[in-house]
DNA sequence: ATACGCGCTTTT
DNA sequence: AAAGCGCGTATC
């Protein structure tokens, strides 16, 4: 417990409480400060302190160390007593993520409550929170859910080997697009909730799963269901996370920061397409909200269901250790056939323009348009085309903040980097030589869209992606307009490559997979393979249609072994092929990682500033456990402006990279005074591209 | 972070 | 002399 009572104190009792206050990262301020208030004050009670000339928000925590000598503490100014507290084990989660990603406690305490609740004043606060109860006491109770179906074979043997396995052990649900994990899921959900627990379910982007939400809403209509994601305004996650942390809900489902939500009934948690690299939390404390959960359902003994059709090779190689158990779905629901992969081999057209696409893919779609099904078309480039080029003069529209191409969107004629945003008009002459014949080179979204048009005379075709979906409820209007059957060819991005259940597809066709087949990271094949086996999954949805559904590739590399695995639907292939791979190169999960970022003015203050990181690190002890490298600017180095630089940090013990970075900290601190020209470092463990 | 004091500069 | 600015330091 955090109280301590202070003898001698003139009579009147004064206990001391630690608390957390959002400081930053690497402050001297990242662990608990000692104040003094009337009474004893449970972990993670929401409050009011001085500090310096201000007044903050804290949280009561478990005690750590107590006051340094000589320090007159101060009092806290308010408790928010209407408000339960968080509780010693969601402290203990917030410490451990703090600790893991090398960040302050309270500054991951205070990040992952909702904003409102400290914009609130306390009566305010009581106010919601009577409010809440009220309402939860006069609803009606929890009624006689609707009836689930009767499992499939599979089904029924994947619960029941989710029944029989010890509560700590995590499971991962390997399953096909179709093979029927949702119910799974849905099953596991019921159980606990028939017990009295709660249930927490994550998901990849809360937007482009609405069929998942549909699903429980429709199962569990009795019972009082709550998303929480950074899309709904600040009432609506407040409302969501007290119903959440009061126990009023039943069921939670939300994306990464759900899994710090409180929840005192908690009894599952699953992880849905725990591979989707959304998961890591990509600023501030760069946590993976899947690796948390794990960790949280240990803490509390309730287990983890992990579930993905390619999982990501770090779950995977842990079920082949036996850490996670591993249940597996084999076939889709009804033995709907997978989709026919089909390669084309872009070596074999003549030498010259290269159509858009191949003329077999081109009568792949035609036939589809003709028998009224539908055809999707995957491109992961948005905009016309990623750069313009003059033809006399080799000038090129490259962004003047950031070391990237400005790309042509013909929408409005304008050249835009995707990186800081800058825009132009699209000049009428080079602006170097005054050539007016300046060329688009290569294909976004766009101008597939336009290509399409021309070959597909009379045929309805749609786009989704960032620039077509910007406005509030856009893609939900697209993909009613998809559902609905008034688009027959749909172009987009790799946003619709996710969990949409789209009837009547019974052709995907993805246009430029070379592009992520030889990126320098070394994710970069087990990303593509993922995305590519989800697209598949888009088709042959529908019964009706599956015996005729295909995926068609074009590619320049069709020996590729990515491709044979994919046409095989083998993931096991897929993921033994690049698990010898990252053993014989030390990659995860053979070795853990983290990285040194840095941005600064000059790329030369960020190298200076990583060179004297890494000496620092040598001098630490267990330094000869971990590898640094020599520090490398991004892939994109510049953005507006901006110089960025990491270096990467290697060890085949997690255990002594943890202990290394810890040690690290305070001597990156002391580099600061001698280099004031970097703006910002951060460490990012485990991350997710290096 | 944020707020302050310190010692230096620039401005009135 | 007053106001302005970079920098270093403390915050329970």
């Amino acid at each position: 417990l955090n109280v301590v009572l202070v003898a001698g104190n003139s009579g009147c009792n004064q206990n001391q409480v630690a608390v957390v206050v959002e400081t930053p990262a690497h402050s001297a301020l990242a662990g608990p400060l000692t104040y003094r208030h009337e009474r004893a004050l449970e972990p993670g009670t929401l409050l009011r302190v001085p500090l310096g000339r201000r007044t903050t928000a804290g949280l009561s925590w478990p005690a750590t160390t107590g006051a340094p000598d000589g320090v007159e503490l101060r009092a806290v100014v308010e408790a928010f007593d209407a408000l339960p507290a968080l509780g010693a084990q969601w402290c203990a989660l917030v410490e451990f993520a703090a600790r893991y990603y090398q960040r302050g406690i309270g500054e991951v305490a205070l990040a992952v409550l909702p904003p409102e609740l400290r914009r609130l004043g306390a009566a305010q606060l009581a106010q919601r929170v009577a409010r809440l109860r009220k309402a939860a006491a006069e609803a009606p109770p929890p009624h006689a859910d609707e009836p689930a179906p009767a499992p499939t074979a599979a089904q029924g043997d994947a619960l029941a080997r989710l029944a029989e396995l010890p509560r700590s052990a995590p499971a991962l649900l390997h399953g096909l697009t179709g093979s029927g994990k949702t119910e799974v899921y849905l099953r596991s959900a019921e159980r606990a909730l028939t017990a009295g627990r709660q249930a927490l379910v994550l998901v990849p982007e809360i937007n482009l799963t609405p069929q998942l939400e549909a699903r429980f809403a429709a199962r569990f209509g009795g019972r009082r269901i709550v998303s929480l994601h950074s899309a709904l305004t600040p009432a609506q996650r407040l409302r969501a996370w007290l119903l959440a942390h009061l126990g009023l809900a039943d069921l939670v489902l939300g994306t990464r920061l759900a899994v710090f939500a409180p929840l005192p009934r908690l009894g599952l948690i699953v992880v849905d397409e725990e591979h989707d690299p959304s998961y890591k939390q990509q600023e501030g404390a760069r946590y993976s909200a899947r690796d948390l959960a794990v960790w949280r359902g240990r803490q509390l003994g309730v287990p983890v269901l992990l579930g993905s059709a390619t999982p990501s090779l770090e779950s995977w190689q842990r079920a082949l250790d036996g850490r996670y158990a591993h249940v597996a779905l084999p076939a889709r629901v009804g033995d709907a056939a997978l989709p026919t992969v089909r390669l084309f081999d872009l070596n074999r057209l003549p030498r010259g323009e290269a159509p858009a696409l191949a003329p077999p893919i081109i009568d792949a779609v035609r036939a589809r348009v003709e028998r009224g099904e539908q055809a999707l078309l995957l491109l992961n480039r948005r905009g016309y085309a990623p750069v313009l080029h003059c033809t006399n003069c080799g000038w090129k529209s490259a962004c003047a903040h950031c070391s990237a191409w400005r790309v042509f969107h013909k929408v409005d004629r304008t050249l835009r980097c995707h990186h800081c945003g800058a825009q132009q008009r699209v000049p009428r002459h080079c602006p170097d030589c005054g050539n007016a014949d300046i060329a688009p080179i290569g294909r976004g979204t766009e101008r597939l869209e336009e290509q399409l048009a021309a070959l597909l005379p009379g045929a309805r075709i749609g786009r989704i992606d960032a620039d077509t979906t910007r406005r509030a409820g856009a893609l939900q209007a697209r993909l009613a307009e998809v559902h609905a059957g008034d688009i027959d060819v749909l172009v987009g991005t790799q946003m619709v490559a996710k969990g949409h259940d789209f009837r009547r597809v019974t052709l995907v066709a993805a246009v430029n997979p070379d592009s992520a087949l030889f990126a320098s990271d070394f994710r970069a094949a087990e990303r593509l393979f993922a995305l590519l086996m989800q697209a598949a999954g888009r088709a042959g949805r529908d019964r009706a249609f599956s015996a005729s559904s295909e995926m068609w590739l074009q590619t320049w590399h069709p020996q590729h072994a990515l491709f044979a695995a994919l046409r095989a639907h083998d993931y096991d292939a897929f993921a033994a092929a690049q698990l010898a791979e990252r053993r014989a190169a030390g990659m995860p999960p053979f070795a853990h990682l983290a990285l040194l970022r840095t941005d600064a003015r000059s790329a030369d203050a960020a190298q200076a500033f990583l060179h004297d990181a890494a000496s620092a690190a040598a001098t630490l002890p267990g330094a000869d456990a971990v590898m640094v490298y020599p520090p490398v600017p991004l892939a994109v180095a510049r953005v507006a402006g901006i110089e960025r630089m990491q270096m990467l940090v290697e060890s085949a013990s997690r255990p002594a990279l943890q202990r290394l970075l810890a040690a690290w900290q305070p001597a990156l601190q002391a580099l600061r005074s001698r280099h004031r020209t970097v703006q910002r470092w951060a460490i990012d463990v485990d991350p997710h591209a290096i």
